[in-house]
DNA sequence: GATAATGTACGTTCTTCGTCGTACATCGTA
DNA sequence: TACGATGTACGACGAAGAACGTACATTATC
């Protein structure tokens, strides 16, 4: 069996309209800002009792593709990482200004169908 | 007749996720390189000849409701400029961070139908 | 190999977005 | 008041997003 691959854009690659595409629902603002402590976080502990897991596999693919973060197989579960120096290096300051404001408004909210993007 | 009037957020209801979707378009992006200056632009000025005035209106709209930029009626034109000071007031860094790179990617192509959002 | 744990893929449904054309409204001026 | 200039409202369309359940895949362990 081929180990789980998943797809990560070079950092070169990184659009700011993307990044900022991602970073623009709650539910993923909420998951960077679990990542802000720059260590690793296995996916099934990210807002896990409020967001049913095929759910959040959809936004931390978006996460991932957007060049955010970084995920990895560790046995059978991912982690999940911010790709901080890639996203640093092409938009100095964004993350930080990002973070810095945590996720104050509107948070996750657990099982309503957010109808506000 | 009434004056014309649009509708702006407070500076305090301002929130993250909204402000993030409003720059998260590669012609809204356009808009606001256009308007980092920090001088008033008319709205028929910005981006002129590659977008429809209805779509320029749409996307306007967007930017304003988020609370991005602003809009004032003068004679029949609008004039559009930055609320920076509410957003810096609020997410101190995020628009120098965004501003700091232009518009570099995805430039906002003239009349292709922008399939990737 | 069988099983449980974890996560993905896929399909569905509903909503929202981006684009634009056309019709209407507003404003200044002739 | 009529006209031209500018901008909005509205509706249409195709595309994508967000949510989720269910089925499948991968991994470790028994």
């Amino acid at each position: 069996m081929s180990p789980r691959k998943f797809f990560h854009p070079d950092a070169a690659e990184l659009t700011l309209h993307r990044i900022l595409f991602a970073l623009s629902d709650p539910t993923r603002l909420a998951v960077v800002a679990d990542l802000k402590d720059g260590t690793e976080h296995a996916s099934g502990n990210l807002l896990a009792d409020s967001v049913p897991r095929s759910t959040m596999t959809h936004h931390l693919k978006i996460l991932r593709e957007a060049g955010v973060t970084r995920t990895r197989p560790e046995g059978m579960r991912c982690l999940i990482s911010l790709r901080r120096e890639d996203v640093d290096a092409r938009f100095p300051g964004l993350l930080d200004a990002i973070m810095r404001h945590g996720n104050a408004d509107e948070p996750p909210m657990a099982t309503t169908r957010t109808t506000m993007r």
